[in-house]
Formats: C-alpha cells, sequence, structure tokens
DNA sequence: ATTATTACTAGAACAAAATTCTAGAATAGT
DNA sequence: ACTATTCTAGAATTTTGTTCTAGTAATAAT
C-alpha cells in the first residue's frame, strides 16, 4: 500500500486556457471552486511564466527555479500538475497548436470561393503570428519532445483538421478552381512561405512582420496552389 | 603564471568538414600529420555523434557522457575545443548553414533562365533535405542559442548569400519574368514551401519525402514568384 | 640540443539544476 | 466520521554540465 501509483495527472490538461479570456466561471459550492480555480490559476500561471521564459531564452536555458518563483509555485505541485520541464512544454505545445488550428479553421470555413478561402488563410497566419509572437516563436522554433501519448493525441487532431480543411477544398478542387495536388501539400504551400517568414521575423532576421507583408503572401500562395491556366 | 588565459581555442572552427569527403590529406612530416590529423579526427567524430544525438532527441535531452563515450573522447578534450556542449551545436550549426547555402547558391548560378533557376533551388532543398535528413533536422527543428560571435559570423554569411542570390534575381525582374519582391520574401516564397514540407517528413507527420514531390514543389513555388499575366 | 611555450588530452572534483521522496493539508466520496 | 484522492511543500538526492589541475606531445626560441 503506502505508495499508490494512480495518484498523477501529468496529462489532465483540460487547458487551464491562458489564450482567451482568463475564466470566466461563476462558482457553484464556494470551497470547492476556490480550491478549483486555485489549481487552476496555479497551472496557468505556470505555463504563462514558462512560456515567456521558453520562448526567451529556450527551454534548455530556462531553469526551472525560475519558473517556480515568477509563479510562486512550489517544487511539489509542478511536478505533481506537469511531470517535468519538458511536460510544461508539452502542455504548451498541444494547447498552442489546437488554438492555431481552431482560429485557422474558423477564418477558412465561412469563405464561399477558393481564392478568398485560401488569402484568409494566408491572412490569419499572418495575423496570428503578429498578434502573439512568444507563442508563435515557442511554436514555430522548437521541436518539443513529445511523450508518446502527447504524440498521438497530437496526430489525432492533426487528422481531423486535416479532414476539416480537405473538405473545404474538395469542392473547389472538383470545380477546376484549385490545382490537385497530394493531401499533404497544401498546408505547406499556402502557409509555408508565411511561416518562413514568420521565423524571420522572430528571430530578428528580417525587419518586415507577416502581418505587413500579409496581402502580398496571400496573392502569392494563391497563385501556387490555383488551377493554373497556362503551361509553366 | 601559471594561469595563462590564451589557450583555448573553440572557435578555432577550420571545420574538420565532414559532410564531404572524410580527410584526403597527405602526410608531411610523419608525426606533425599525424598528431593534427588524430585532432582532426576527433573532432569530426565528436560533431558526427552529437548530430545524432541532437537530431534524435534533441540538444536538450542528449547528454554529454553519451557524447564523450560514443566519440570516445576526454571530457578535458571536448571542453578545450568546443567549450560547452551549445558549442558543439554551434559549430554543427554554423557549417550546416554553410553546406546548404553553397549548395543552393551552386545550384542557382549556372542557370540562364528565371524558370529554370526557381526551379533548381526548389529541386536543391529537396534533395539536399532527402539526402542529409539528420543534418537537415537539426537545422529546421532547433533554433541554436548562438553566441554572440557566431551570430555575426552567421548574419554576414547570410548577407553575402542574400546579395549572391539578388544579383541573380535583379536581372530578371527587371526583364519583366520575375515579380518585383521585398528582398526578404523571395527566399520564403520559393523555399518555404519545400521546408515545411521537410519539417513535415523529418518529424514523421507526412510519409512522402520532398525528393518525391520535388517537381510540384517546383512548379507550384515558380507560379508564386512569376511574373502574373493575369489578375488574381 | 635545450628550454620555453603552446596545443592538446585526461579524468577527478565541483556546482548547479532537475527530479524524487516523504509528509502533511485540503477535498471528495462513502 | 472515516478513507481515499488530489494537491501543496520543501528537504534530500541524483544527474549532468562544467571547471580545475596535472600531465604529455609538438613547436618555437635561444
Amino acid at each position: 500500500m503506502g505508495n499508490s501509483d494512480s495518484d498523477i495527472c501529468h496529462r489532465n490538461m483540460t487547458s487551464p486556457t491562458m489564450f482567451h479570456k482568463r475564466q470566466a466561471g461563476k462558482s457553484q459550492t464556494r470551497k470547492t471552486q476556490t480550491r478549483k480555480s486555485q489549481t487552476s490559476a496555479l497551472k496557468s500561471r505556470v505555463m504563462e511564466v514558462s512560456l515567456a521564459h521558453f520562448s526567451d531564452v529556450g527551454i534548455e536555458q530556462t531553469n526551472v527555479g525560475d519558473i517556480l518563483q515568477d509563479a510562486d509555485c512550489s517544487v511539489g505541485s509542478l511536478y505533481h500538475h506537469f511531470g517535468s520541464k519538458e511536460g510544461i512544454a508539452e502542455a504548451l505545445f498541444v494547447e498552442g497548436v489546437d488554438h492555431f488550428n481552431a482560429g485557422l479553421l474558423a477564418a477558412l470555413l465561412p469563405r464561399r470561393t477558393a481564392s478568398t478561402g485560401i488569402k484568409a488563410m494566408v491572412t490569419f497566419c499572418c495575423e496570428w503570428v503578429t498578434d502573439q509572437p512568444q507563442l508563435a516563436a515557442f511554436l514555430l522554433s522548437r521541436e518539443i519532445k513529445l511523450s508518446e501519448l502527447a504524440r498521438l493525441e497530437l496526430r489525432e487532431k492533426d487528422r481531423a483538421f486535416g479532414q476539416s480543411t480537405y473538405d473545404w477544398f474538395a469542392p473547389h478542387v472538383k470545380s477546376g478552381e484549385l490545382q490537385a495536388l497530394p493531401t499533404g501539400l497544401y498546408m505547406p504551400l499556402i502557409c509555408g512561405p508565411t511561416l518562413e517568414c514568420s521565423r524571420m521575423w522572430l528571430s530578428g532576421r528580417s525587419a518586415r512582420s507577416p502581418g505587413e507583408v500579409a496581402a502580398i503572401l496571400a496573392e502569392a500562395s494563391w497563385q501556387s496552389v490555383r488551377k493554373s491556366v497556362r503551361k509553366s
């Protein structure tokens, strides 16, 4: 007895969600909600603080001690909730990807023509990166070492996302506005240039933010996937 | 006396160059060359081994002990030559970028038309990534924490590279084959989609290697930067 | 040739930082 | 009320990157 092996969470990531509003829930029983929200606030704080450090100096250079101090969290709590330093990064990564994908879909789905849809995707990318440079820098510049669990979770999300975009693309391919391409190529062609620009900007190698060149990128990406009339 | 502060190298990176042939030099005076080549071989071994580990589990997860063991190197030697774990990464990064840039230029410069030049760039990217997945994964997936020195060195190389490509582009822009774009946008537009595909492939999220879709990517990227006749 | 200096190798010792462990408090479930 | 579970705490431990001291081979200086 003594050592129960069922009390750890590390993947209870019901996202304390730091990217939207910062909690709006009312409370039911006073104490319960107080405790729960304290905990949830703690997780949020840790993630927020960690993101700042990670995107600033990188995961490796960030030390847990600083996170602990800045987030006013104890060693025990941190390891209870996240399991490890990488665990925090993992949580941030998954949540970030979710947020980005959701936004991208929200920008795409309402569009009715191929051209406006593609351009909306590019524009959204540009704005998203420009709006949350820290998160973007974190997502774009480091490849997180994901646990097997997270890897699967992410792959599933990826699949669902791919499916949704495919459903939107298909009719336009059929109608001859969009090129027919291997499924895996649409995203790279549409968002690749933008993401590359983003990396440049985020790492200080380029002065122009994606937001500033959004229109050019949108037009160029559209040209690269539209059904071409002329031959090369 | 005693503590001389002038004997450390850490930036003697006259590249033991592991990417081309693995040393072809004859020897002049026997002993001298033996010693020099031993040293050089040691550096190469460390870099090679480190690259394998870095691209596999990341810099953070790689521990120096493993490198030491796999490369059959002592702590002293490693720190004498590279200064730190990051130092190894830095050396790899700089050498890798150099190699890539040189190859890209070699592919581009001999081309005489805008279309063949752009497509040659894309094709080269695809092949390079497919040929040296480890190095590519390392260069693409991690943002290395560079020392100030290396940062400058790299920025200068970057500038020179940009200039060379610009010199090639300029005439074609003038002749109306290529769009006139902000300088910083050509590379992202031409190589962005390919690099994005590469990341996908390297991280196992896509089955198709860049090499397999090179032709499609080349055509699409060309469409995105050519001077468009029709309006959107 | 002999000596002095430098480049390099070696591994024990050190310090810093991540993680584990033990224990106690708050909450939920019965 | 009692038991189990979740969560918080921080001391103790371990791991791991790095420094230090010392020794060996090569080159330069005299």
